[in-house]
DNA sequence: AGCACGATTAACT
DNA sequence: GTTAATCGTGCTC
């Protein structure tokens, strides 16, 4: 069973809103037919030029191009030499936000992942953004596609309601030199650990 | 042209 | 707990 991905006015608002609603829906990677899915239980949200964690803090760039444009693009960056990242742009074209997807719970093409995934045990396959990239074959070529179009080789589906008191909230991973506030801002949403029995969890 | 560093991961000790 | 991997990006000279 296939449904409609979430369209632009899921996006177009808030990213803080955008990230915490984000949670339990089906990410979905279409790669001629193959489809490879897995549901949301991650996000961060990154917020405009005056966020310092942002890349947005640079200003209009070649890099950051996608992050200024329509919201429901996916943008995916480079990073560390080594890995590719996921985000979902968000908010009013001209207004640099983005959405980091930081995990998933796999859910279709578990063998295909599994392949990409050789040696690894199941619970780690999808927990971290670069290991997303990895086992959904994700890189900077389907940089700036449309999260909305059913045809996409990304798009994100409507999934599971998260009750308010299954979302954990904290401050956002991986950016330690980064000044305050925006070191600390709870900018991190995750699927509770008592979320476990309906959709799975494989958060911290 | 050169440099420091990064929204991380896996493989070490 | 520590660190190599490995290169695009943005900043300084």
């Amino acid at each position: 069973m296939v449904s409609s991905p979430l369209a632009v006015d899921f996006y177009n608002r808030p990213v803080q809103f955008v990230a915490r609603d984000l949670l339990g829906t089906r990410l979905v990677r279409n790669d001629a037919g193959m489809r490879l899915a897995g549901y949301i239980t991650e996000t961060e949200a990154y917020d405009g030029e005056s966020d310092l964690a942002c890349h947005a803090r640079a200003g209009r760039t070649h890099r950051t191009e996608v992050m200024y444009g329509e919201p429901g693009r996916a943008y995916i960056y480079f990073i560390y030499g080594v890995h590719w990242m996921l985000n979902c742009v968000t908010g009013e074209e001209g207004w640099p936000a983005a959405v980091l997807i930081r995990a998933i719970q796999p859910v279709e093409g578990e063998e295909e992942i599994a392949r990409r995934r050789h040696g690894i045990s199941r619970s780690e396959w999808t927990n971290g953004p670069a290991k997303i990239c990895r086992s959904l074959l994700i890189d900077g070529c389907l940089n700036g596609c449309d999260l909305t179009d059913p045809f996409s080789p990304i798009l994100i589906e409507p999934g599971f309601q998260i009750p308010e008191s299954a979302i954990g909230i904290g401050s956002r991973i991986g950016i330690q030199n980064t000044p305050e506030p925006w070191r600390s801002i709870p900018w991190r949403y995750y699927l509770e650990r008592n979320f476990h029995g309906h959709i799975g969890c494989n958060n911290p």
